[in-house]
DNA sequence: GTGAAAGCGCTAACAA
DNA sequence: TTGTTAGCGCTTTCAC
């Protein structure tokens, strides 16, 4: 029993009007008669009557539709910590502007070239929302060079797209000086995945910090790693087996710290007297743990927040589109 | 330098035949000349044609799309610790059907009626996967009998809508029963907001194991609180200044567990021996914790996909709409 | 085996 | 001030 859809034919036709006077007058046109106008409105009104926007889009040529596109791989799946926070932040921006919000995840990132074909061309969407790929990745050349209406969450590596970022490095340098001004000498870094520009930041961030004060990096304290809990905790029991000696964890998120923590207090390590840790992203569940662990903020809400309003702009044509736009947002911690 | 979009006509002009014969050639459709077939599809490909979706959708009366819709208030946040499974459930599948995934969430509450409504007439979705609202909400039942394929992912109090809901009562049940065996006989449960079916449903199963293992139901170990974690804080400190008794914690999610356990390491209680903590949801952090977290098992990516699956059997018509479809999913610990 | 034409729901240019 | 017409891109009769 699935319901006829009121459309503007009816309306118009109840109204005793042509549709094209009834659009008008729902769009508020001022050349329509205020008494035809009141008399259209009403019946909408009563009928409950909203404009089907597949037609709207089809006449209009845009989707009001943004979407987010990335590869739902164990590293960069829906359970990273801070994935939520990003979510929350678009979709706020796009709500309000009664734009809709189109998720599109792939199996694999070497789907992800599709994904964006599809998007880009069913016109299903009127921009996209870049999820950070790998550098080695070279479809995101192809959509940028595409002119379709993108940002990027990440460090650009083409001129002409619009960035939001975070200061990584930045980031990174301080949780390390946190540890050296503790007087911490021999600081472990648990590396996420190295073909990721934020995992090459952050030991960029690192090495910088232990260069500015004096103390010599030493290539067998960098641990690769995977962004992942589990890892965090393996990590320290290699280093237990291969007997490496540190006072010291800086962990490139705070999911590889906790498991590091878990892992240190199973040995019977005291953190952080023995070993202090920090993680990076600062999520909720770091402040309820005991040790509670210390962490680099993110502020990937507003990241997400920032992102969504540029390329309103730029969809809207408020903004020019070709030009460099970058934007690093500051970490605290 | 927005390319002009390649239409199904610029295909049908280049192979010079008519834009209905184009298409057929693209649906593989038998009538069509197998030259001509080869000869359409060699030109689409080679423009990376790919139908105009919206076109498609305007002339099918279908928008290959479901959509979710939430309110993104505090406890029902995208910060829900499970939140992201229950997406990466959904998003699984649809992607696996070609179908869209659209976003939808609403400021307050009382925002969600609007945006049912506006799902539901702009014909942007083919159909809607509720999330769980408060027992009180009455836009539910006017979605239900709009006729609109609906999944609501709860207990339905309708006879007639499709759902996919935990077993919420048994759940709780064994994890007070898991606090009984370990011989606690003072649990105290903390509650989520009493408003949300699944609350009533976590308190009556822990009444129900109370009763079967002869133990008094004593209200005042009842807290009412909103499954935050800050909340478990609270109430370990609030029963503190009161002077509460108990030797075991049975939290209505695992949040306000960690923030229990927090608090009684706060006061130096152990955990478990002084005091036994069970949680709800198992989220990944509790087995990283130390001690680790007890918890209920939720199958939320499960409950996502599975939800996904019946919505789309009802949207392509395999399955009788309107029909009592309940599904209720184990739960295990 | 192919093309012409109609129409999904909407809006905008043009006429009246 | 209102109506007529056309067309967004697509698919699907129905002729030929």
């Amino acid at each position: 029993m699935k319901r006829e859809h009121v459309t503007l034919k009816d309306i118009a036709k109840i109204a005793g009007v042509s549709s094209a006077t009834a659009s008008l007058a729902l769009a508020d046109d001022p050349r329509v008669n205020i008494k035809t106008k009141r008399h259209v409105l009403e019946i909408a009104a009563r009928l409950h009557y909203t404009p089907n926007e597949i037609g709207r889009s089809l006449r209009a040529k845009k989707a009001d539709t943004v979407a987010l596109v990335f590869p739902n791989t164990p590293h960069t799946a829906f359970t990273h910590p801070f994935f939520s926070e990003l979510l929350e932040g678009i979709s706020e921006v796009l709500m309000a502007n009664n734009f809709n919000f189109l998720l599109s995840t792939t199996p694999t990132e070497t789907d992800e070239a599709a994904a964006y074909d599809k998007i880009l061309r069913t016109r299903r969407a009127d921009g996209i929302i870049l999820w950070p790929a790998p550098v080695t990745d070279r479809n995101i050349l192809r959509i940028i060079e595409s002119g379709f209406p993108v940002v990027y969450l990440g460090k650009g590596y083409h001129q002409d797209v619009l960035t939001v970022e975070r200061d990584d490095v930045g980031g990174a340098y301080k949780a390390t000086e946190h540890l050296l001004m503790n007087g911490r000498k021999r600081i472990v870094h648990l590396t996420g995945h190295k073909d990721f520009l934020v995992t090459l930041d952050r030991l960029e961030g690192y090495k910088q910090a232990l260069q500015d004060y004096k103390v010599l990096f030493e290539p067998s304290l960098v641990i690769d790693k995977d962004y992942v809990m589990e890892s965090g905790y393996q990590a320290v029991m290699e280093m237990q087996r291969n007997q490496v000696e540190y006072d010291a964890i800086f962990a490139g998120n705070d999911g590889m710290a906790i498991g590091a923590i878990r892992a240190l207090q199973d040995l019977g390590k005291r953190v952080p007297e023995d070993v202090a840790v920090v993680g990076f992203d600062n999520i909720l569940l770091g402040t309820m743990m005991k040790p509670s662990l210390t962490s680099i903020e993110q502020p990937v809400r507003q990241v997400g927040a920032l992102a969504t309003e540029k390329l309103l702009d730029v969809i809207n044509g408020t903004q020019s589109e070709r030009k460099a736009n970058g934007h690093t947002f500051p970490i605290s911690y």
